[in-house]
DNA sequence: TGACATACGGAGCAATGTTCCGTTTTCCAA
DNA sequence: TTGGAAAACGGAACATTGCTCCGTATGTCA
């Protein structure tokens, strides 16, 4: 019941077949378009929008992206990279425990951007709610490393699951409920406070 | 451009007008009808389907409830009060912070047999947004009162806002990210240790 | 270079929130 | 008790939006 995602990325060589020119060159404008209407406008602008600032038609776009919530997927994706790169950054030049609360920061910052987002990923579409554990598993490397760091250096507890934490922040970052924006980082500290080995 | 919220509450004897007898009983057949259906199905549920459980045409339903939003708002807002009534049971008949971290942990309940409400807090619609305030409104003088206690007893720390943690925790519980169903609960059980004071 | 698979565009379909309006019911003053 | 105005009712019709269909155009390769 649960239609396939499209195998739409493109990577060098192997993949099971090459796309027409013109359509890669249409599949790029589509997702250059939505992230900007996304970061514009929210993730609710129309699909017809989206296809208009690309300059194809409702066909094409639907072609690659057959659902909605296909497309939001791709323009997530890309901008999960930039974060893992920063954590893996952290890792190599800072103390352990430091660039894990640092990294968090980062996070939190990086999702304050994707503000509206949230209802995306909260929705009960299946698609969707793939979205949030393909977060966990583009991240939980990195973050696996900057904990394990913490814990060999004996600075957070070693009774709580990495992935738990990585999700409660992004719950936390993602919700548009708070109210000033410095919440979140606040809430985050805290839970970071929480995780600290007592003496 | 923001449509006032409908006053239907019908609170005894000083609202600016009594509703019709016919009103008023289809009033509670449609808030009946709305919370079934939630309960059941979530909130997605259409209009058409809670006009017919409740055995009323759409006009009806509109006239009340001018947006779909302000249906699930009355929803919502009468499902609070047992959480307020527990919050004050809690405070009278236990220690401070036992009231105060058990509460939390009656509240991650009570908000995780809402699942699906969390997409209509976290959407930008004016009338939802409002929702995550009254939230606020509501609880806050139970889990004010809670704080207090326990900042008396001094066994939490004084600096921190009783509005944010209250705001993280339901963002945490209202948030369908969640894996396993106790997901909530041990972060919320996080939170609460980084609050506590340390010796 | 021609034939065919691939891709394109956009009109049209279906679902769903919301409005409109002719009909029905309640309420109250006479 | 009753007559009529105000309030409320129901549901067909409208607008928006995700998604599908299909006749036409275009890239690819022998």
């Amino acid at each position: 019941m649960v239609r396939k995602p499209p195998d739409v990325a493109a990577s060098p060589g192997h993949g099971p077949k090459p796309l027409r020119v013109d359509a890669q060159r249409n599949v790029e404008a589509i997702v250059v378009a939505a992230a900007q209407l996304f970061a514009e406008q929210g993730v609710d602008v129309t699909t017809r929008e989206i296809a208009q600032r690309a300059g194809v038609g409702m066909g094409t776009l639907y072609r690659r992206f057959p659902r909605r919530a296909d497309l939001v997927g791709a323009v997530f994706r890309t901008e999960l990279d930039a974060c893992v790169a920063a954590a893996e950054r952290l890792r190599r030049d800072r103390p352990a425990f430091e660039a894990l609360a640092e990294w968090m920061q980062i996070y939190v910052r990086f999702l304050g951007t994707k503000q509206g987002l949230a209802k995306a990923v909260s929705s009960d579409d299946p698609v969707y709610t793939g979205m949030f554990p393909l977060f966990q598993t583009r991240l939980r490397p990195a973050v696996d490393s900057l904990f394990s760091g913490a814990v060999e250096e004996r600075s957070v507890r070693s009774d709580v699951d990495p992935g738990d934490i990585l999700a409660a922040v992004s719950t936390l970052c993602l919700s548009a409920h708070v109210g000033r924006p410095d919440h979140a980082a606040r809430m985050v500290a805290l839970l970071i406070e929480g995780l600290r080995r007592k003496p």
